[in-house]
RNA sequence: GGAACAUUAGCUCAGUUGGUUUAGAGCAUUACUUUGACAGAGUAGGGGUCACUGGUUCGAGUCCAGUAUGUUCCA
């Protein structure tokens, strides 16, 4: 068969691609086999596919077939996240592109137009999934907001609430004054703003509590908000701090309102911002919040939903918040309060998207104790019943569960699961598992007959449904036990980013032993962040994220794939770069020119061979690869166990570049158009077809197509194909694996010689062997000569005149060639090399000659130091002669 | 502010309980050779006081302490 000067990749893709999803090799039913199962971590159903993404699911993808191929029933759950604020954000902004306000819509018209819009324009990301090969089941795609999903997630919710897990509390959010609505941290932007801080002096108050006159002391603090003076609860400072130190446990005076106030030592002061001491205002600031709880401070609510000054302020009620300011400046001003203004720069958050400066505020909103349900969480993971890779990640996720703060779960927004709790008129609220049960259950409850009840507007934290993926999928909450969930749960291999590991993994091994009674996975690999070369972060804003898919078309996915793992040490960040695709590449294409190579033979092959047509008599070769062949694969695997993915195909990659195409190839080539002897040309094909089914994982494109031109009668598809375990169960054959150290040992010296001594690669040359034992020489002696282009081989016991010197393998070779030799460069490689040794040899002898070394160290070490002693004493005779041969 | 991790050749990284030929690989680079599988291949070379400062030890890239820088997560 005719093959093309370059692999095709493009026909390839789409061909097989379509093959395997015509034969149903990526679905998965329960049956007699192992399970290897995988979930996808939910991309958001509004993603589109990017280099981390490319990363994850390369990885998850070698996982899943190398597991196909090695016997199990391999499952890949693919699925989305219904995301709810990057969701509810393209949705609001394709509203505004039709001229709709989201304000002028009801829930329900909303909520269809998200849908709307998800029918559309969701999930494009799984598309893009199968250009880049991923084998996953595409029957079992999920939704986190499927109707089984959904609710099993309101489900949940009723039995943490049951179980007492679940609460309602206060808590400070980020407030959009003019869209009257708490925003999530993601959607306050911070920019920098240059403002002022104002330095304003406080009355201390005696002990009565009256302010004494200004002369008589008084406290300076620094604020950039000064308004905010009117929710003033305490003043803190450094209880270290010389300054303030013996103000503490007095009071102080509100300006303007004369409120009395504690002044309270907190390590949290920094001492060397502003003045030194720090107003607390804990209805208005996060850190003065956490201040005022543990010091059981009072909270003053001085603003209105829509940032105007609130009946606690006392002052400037109804006036907004940035005039009050103007106001109170003045006031303070002209009662002599105001010490100093600075100018000053600082971060200011403000809306996404009303761009209005956000006021932290406090709201009611739902938790989860989390106490309550982590701790069969951190022991899975400390007992190694989960295995994170690389395990540093152990000590941050006990660090941070033994720390585990509530998590705060409702989102005001309106795409997700409806919170299920109903309020009364009066704020009385039940939680059920819908209208109906909620009105049944408060009538119970509160003895009211046909009680009127509103659901609550906020849906759910996103992750408060991706908590459950892992089960979820198979159904294992809304059709409990059934036969797929029993199969495939607990999974295999969760392949995530260490930035969600709180959000998500943590989480999800919570829910995996709240109700599934054990834990969702075995292994938990991170992969690491994906950066430009410049070490930033890839991402849509900074533009520094290449077209993926542009790229695929451009260079193939299999180049691609390369591209990413190679660069992607386990468990580090990876500084991806173009060039590494092009390795990708490069190496595709060295595997298609072997290809092409053999099947040139196949052109020339026939069985038995004539004396005169035979290149090569021995099977030696063949015995050597099959013994590299089991080693390599048997590093490559151990190296896979410990999810050295990166590793692996490096291990892989030097098999097939060197080992096969420079070596063996090589060794196993006829000469110059002779025929390829029949048996030699199928064990080639036989070898290259294991290194295609190791590859296949990596490369599944290139390798599937090559593997079906190298026999048209393939048995099975190589993405089905399954390893022969015995083949790697047997030991490789140390004897004939040292044997060809020693001949690739010879022959780059040799050729390196004749290099050095500028012999033509056309002039052959003879060889001389004094060797100690001359055995080790005997097999590999005709592939020696066939490599170095020598015409005779022979053994020796007295040095050769006018040759060439070299030691390999502790014996002396001469190399003789029939013109006049230049040994001029030869004789500087020869004094390099004894300086190195002698230098060598004094290093080691200084070490022997340490007292404390031979009396201190372990017998072996000390064996091995006077090893080295003996084998430099030995080179270094031997290189002396060789340059006294050069004479 | 707290915590975790990192720092080894131009770049990306290995380096297992301290000793295995005066630090290894891939990519990049340079020189030479070759052009009958190879938008190349072969051979060789250059390039590192293993971030810094101390300490423990006969011996430290490896262990300990501190410093610096970077990254991430949490405030």
């Amino acid at each position: 068969m005719e093959i093309s000067k370059t692999f095709d990749f493009k026909s390839a893709e789409q061909k097989w691609y379509q093959h395997w999803l015509d034969h149903k090799y990526f679905e998965s039913t329960p049956d007699h086999r192992e399970p290897y199962t995988v979930v996808i971590p939910p991309p958001n159903v509004t993603g589109i596919l990017h280099m981390g993404h490319c990363l994850n699911n390369t990885i998850q993808d070698i996982l899943v077939r190398r597991a196909r191929m090695m016997g199990k029933n391999a499952c890949w759950v693919p699925g989305t996240d219904h995301a709810s604020i990057a969701t509810e954000a393209k949705v609001v902004h394709m509203l505004r592109e039709r001229g709709i306000q989201k304000s002028s819509l009801s829930r329900e018209a909303f909520l269809e137009y998200a849908w709307e819009w998800k029918e559309k324009y969701g999930g494009i990301i799984l598309q893009q999934l199968k250009k880049l090969g991923c084998s996953l089941d595409w029957n079992r795609t999920s939704f986190t907001m499927d109707p089984d999903y959904y609710q099993s997630v309101i489900h949940v919710f009723n039995d943490l609430y049951s179980k007492g897990y679940i609460y309602r509390g206060k808590r400070m959010i980020n407030w959009d004054p003019r869209a009257k609505t708490a925003l999530s941290d993601e959607e306050v932007i911070f920019k920098e703003v240059q403002g002022k801080l104002y330095f304003l002096q406080y009355q201390l108050a005696d002990k009565e509590g009256n302010p004494l006159p200004l002369e008589n002391g008084s406290i300076t603090i620094a604020t950039v908000r000064p308004e905010t003076i009117l929710g003033d609860a305490a003043i803190a400072v450094n209880p270290s701090d010389e300054r303030f130190k013996h103000l503490i446990g007095t009071e102080a005076i509100v300006p303007l309102i004369n409120r009395r106030i504690p002044i309270i030592g907190d390590d949290y002061v920094a001492t060397d911002f502003g003045s030194g001491a720090l107003k607390i205002t804990p209805a208005h600031d996060m850190n003065d919040n956490q201040i005022g709880i543990k010091h059981g401070l009072a909270v003053y609510d001085i603003l209105n939903e829509d940032g105007t000054m609130s009946a606690d302020a006392q002052l400037y009620i109804g006036l907004d918040r940035f005039d009050a300011r103007k106001q109170i400046v003045e006031e303070l001003k002209s009662a002599g309060h105001v010490v100093k203004i600075d100018e000053y720069t600082h971060q200011v958050g403000f809306s996404e998207r009303t761009d209005v400066v956000v006021e932290p505020r406090l709201s009611l909103q739902w938790w989860v104790d989390m106490k309550k349900i982590s701790s069969p969480a951190l022991n899975a993971v400390q007992d190694g019943e989960i295995n994170f890779h690389p395990a540093k990640f152990k000590n941050l996720y006990r660090h941070w569960m033994e720390n585990i703060k509530d998590w705060c779960i409702s989102r005001q927004l309106w795409w997700g699961h409806q919170i299920p709790a109903w309020y009364d008129a009066e704020g009385r609220y039940i939680v059920a598992m819908n209208e109906d049960d909620a009105k049944q259950k408060f009538s119970a409850m509160y003895g009211i007959e046909n009680p009127q009840l509103k659901q609550d507007e906020d849906c759910l934290d996103t992750w408060f449904s991706s908590w459950l993926w892992p089960f979820e999928v198979f159904k294992g909450i809304s059709n409990p036990g059934n036969k797929d969930v029993a199969y495939y749960y607990p999974t295999n291999t969760l392949v995530t980013a260490p930035e969600i590991i709180f959000f998500w993994v943590a989480r999800m091994v919570m829910a995996g032993y709240e109700y599934m009674g054990e834990k969702p996975f075995k292994d938990v690999y991170f992969t690491g962040i994906v950066r430009d070369l410049q070490g930033r972060k890839m991402s849509k804003q900074l533009g520094n994220s290449p077209d993926l898919l542009e790229m695929i078309d451009d260079i193939g996915a299999d180049a691609v794939r390369f591209g990413i793992l190679i660069a992607s040490p386990a468990g580090n960040d990876l500084l991806w770069d173009k060039a590494s695709n092009e390795q990708g590449r490069n190496f595709i294409n060295k595997i298609w020119n072997a290809l092409k190579l053999v099947q040139l033979w196949k052109e020339r092959s026939k069985p038995n061979l004539s004396a005169e047509e035979m290149t090569l008599g021995s099977d030696w070769p063949h015995e050597w690869f099959d013994a590299r062949l089991r080693e390599v694969c048997t590093e490559a695997d151990q190296l896979m166990e410990q999810f050295k993915l990166s590793e692996a195909l490096k291990t892989l990659y030097t098999l097939v570049w060197d080992d096969f195409c420079s070596w063996y190839l090589e060794w196993i080539k006829p000469g110059f158009e002779k025929p390829m002897d029949e048996a030699h040309l199928n064990k080639a094909i036989g070898f290259f077809e294991i290194l295609l089914e190791r590859l296949h994982p990596y490369m599944p494109f290139v390798t599937e197509e090559m593997y079906h031109l190298l026999r048209d009668d393939q048995p099975v598809d190589l993405c089905v194909r399954q390893m022969d375990a015995s083949f790697i169960a047997r030991d490789a054959d140390d004897a004939i694996l040292k044997e060809a150290v020693l001949l690739k040992s010879a022959i780059s010296t040799i050729r390196d010689a004749r290099v050095k001594a500028q012999i033509k690669n056309k002039d052959a040359v003879s060889l001389f062997v004094a060797a100690k034992d001359r055995s080790v020489w005997l097999p590999i002696q005709e592939l020696l000569c066939k490599q170095v282009n020598a015409k005779a081989f022979s053994f020796t016991d007295d040095a050769v005149a006018d040759s060439i010197q070299l030691v390999i393998g502790g014996d002396k070779f001469y190399v003789k060639a029939d013109q006049v030799l230049d040994t001029s460069i030869q004789r500087k490689e020869l004094e390099t090399e004894l300086a190195y040794f002698q230098g060598f040899l004094e290093s080691v002898e200084k070490k022997l000659s340490n007292e404390k070394f031979v009396s201190n160290a372990k017998q072996e070490v000390v064996d091995m130091e006077r090893k080295k002693q003996a084998d430099a004493l030995n080179k270094i005779k031997m290189l002396k002669e060789g340059l006294a041969n050069l004479g």
